[in-house]
DNA sequence: TTTGTAATTGAAAACGATTTTCATTTAGAA
DNA sequence: TTCTAAATGAAAATCGTTTTCAATTACAAA
């Protein structure tokens, strides 16, 4: 099997079979220099592949994603939760298990900002950071709970 | 008008009015150490208040978002878009009037990590950054149309 | 206190994005 | 070529959010 792509091989290792609309979805966004959302991609996925169903293109993209072959980007719009603002400026460390959040205002991002406006010329103007990871209690518990199962 | 909250205050700076079902969710989101979705909010907000409406939810947290008393967090899951992936740990630059993205791989967290972990007892194990900005692209249309718009 | 009015409300419907279901088709290993 | 697990598309269901609209309410002004 010569000439095989590294995504050929990527699904094959996977288990995972090539078909004409997953080909057709990753050169879209290969081919793409914005982020685009599923009802785009598959607006302009049907025109190469007319019969292509929605479903797929979401199907697709979780698939990409989880071979490591596309990665999401998180827009300011929609999907939110709320927190209290107790700060000016603040950026969220939160509990991937139970949703607990800490506040935080350290944010050293002009050092990256000035070397990223000078290499691609955006006038940036705002930044998201978010960390995630898992509260002392979320801890204890699951440390009880491994204990317990061994 | 003694003891006025800080919240009436505000309101009132507005000419926005205080109403039972705004202090609710104030209250709510005050006590709260969790992120809360408007669902989550909408049924604890019940228990005090019956007759509260999911759609004032809505409308009282984009109020308090726009007043400073509350602020959004943005999560995992849901409401992406999609982007090539090109590096094994990428972020974005992301142009907020056209959408181009630029990825970059410098993503100096580790230091603002080990001071969050030590001070919060967080076991961090991820991490969100993008950055957003105008593209050189948009500048220069944006320029343009203010240049005639003088 | 009463009045006037702009602000606010809740119910219902509309809307848009995403997921589920299921019968059918298909890629690719054997 | 055969066989089967994987993948598909259409339709319906589901979920979060917004819009619409007539009724109510907070509160400034009289
Ligand atoms: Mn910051
Ligand atoms: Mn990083
Ligand atoms: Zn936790
Ligand atoms: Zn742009």
């Amino acid at each position: 099997m010569p000439n095989a792509t590294p995504f050929q091989t990527g699904l094959r290792q996977h288990r995972r079979k090539l078909t004409r609309g997953r080909q057709v979805i990753l050169d879209i966004i290969t081919q793409a220099t914005r982020h685009l959302t599923p009802a785009e991609i598959y607006r302009q996925a049907r025109d190469k592949y007319p019969q292509l169903g929605l479903t797929t293109v979401y199907r697709t993209l979780d698939l990409l994603v989880e071979l490591g072959y596309a990665q999401r980007v998180h827009l300011e719009e929609s999907c939110h939760s709320y927190l209290i603002a107790t700060r000016a400026h603040g950026h969220h460390l939160v509990c991937s298990t139970c949703g607990r959040a800490e506040e935080f205002a350290e944010c050293d991002v002009n050092a990256l900002v000035r070397l990223l406006e000078s290499r691609t010329g955006y006038a940036i103007d705002a930044h998201m950071i978010e960390l995630m990871g898992k509260c002392p209690n979320c801890q204890t518990k699951l440390r009880a709970h491994n204990a317990r199962k061994k």
